[in-house]
DNA sequence: CTCTTGTGAATGCATATGCATCTATATGGA
DNA sequence: TCCATATAGATGCATATGCATTCACAAGAG
């Protein structure tokens, strides 16, 4: 029998209901605002950061940790959105590239501020400087790539 | 223009990808075991809580964080399942009782082994006791209570 | 008692997700 | 060159989710 401490337990239980909460607030301030969900934020931004050289949807996917088929159908909301440009891949007939438009580059500064403002108010009011620095120390130990 | 300390950002996004990550590898593993999704381990721990009075949905759905319709529909499959009966409430003809069966209890110590374990190769073994203390302290002042 | 308003719970319909599979191209070896 | 295998991405089908609405009972006002 697996046996936790009750600090083990208690951390992860409030990681899942502040994460949960948190995104619970986001989304439905982004969706008041008539705004599109936070992974089209999160899919905005990678997009963006890649520049004009566009994205190859398996690193997006890689980025934000969705499924394969989760990507593809985000991007093809996307795209039927006029946020991004699809185009062919030269150098891997398989794949493409994808793109920000100027609408999707508007879009996403446009989410910011509502996305900013609740991280402000839940997270970032809530806590010292250095009680960020430590939560954000603690949290980059559980990352799990080793 | 809200502006947010790279700090916040940096827990945030952690935060965002610990909880993804850890979730998704306890998803996957209860998937591979043969064991129902985790939801329905958060809903059993807390109908076996609750002991032979049972529990109401809408107190359920308070503590799991739901959904009405959510909490509504994965009592329909858990139910559908045999791992618990809801029985009409007496003191209140709208509402119900959800109480745990044998087979709800027997499938919820069954699910248990899976999620610890993973809790403790994720969690657990990679902050030391004074790590876990401070992580429980920092997420409980993230709590959107107040 | 009767009417209005509030609350617990279910459900029809549209959309999103998960799974498995499929197509097309790439890559490495015989 | 030809074949086997791997990888990028899309998609059909079943299931789950979100939204709005609905139904049933409760509670308080008159």
């Amino acid at each position: 029998m697996t046996s936790l401490s009750p600090e083990t337990i208690a951390a992860w239980t409030s990681l899942i209901s502040v994460s949960t909460a948190v995104l619970d607030r986001i989304e439905t301030a982004l969706k008041r605002a008539g705004l599109p969900p936070l992974s089209w934020y999160d899919a905005l931004l990678e997009i963006e950061k890649a520049g004009p050289e566009g994205i190859r949807p398996f690193e997006l996917k890689a980025r934000l940790l969705l499924a394969q088929y989760s990507t593809s159908r985000l991007l093809d909301r996307i795209e039927t959105a006029g946020l991004i440009t699809r185009r062919a891949c030269d150098g891997d007939g398989r794949g493409q590239l994808v793109v920000l438009s100027a609408a999707g580059e508007a879009m996403r500064r446009r989410m910011w501020p509502v996305y900013a403002g609740l991280l402000a108010e839940l997270v970032e009011h809530r806590l010292d400087a250095e009680d960020r620095a430590q939560l954000a120390g603690l949290l980059a130990k559980l990352h799990p790539n080793a």
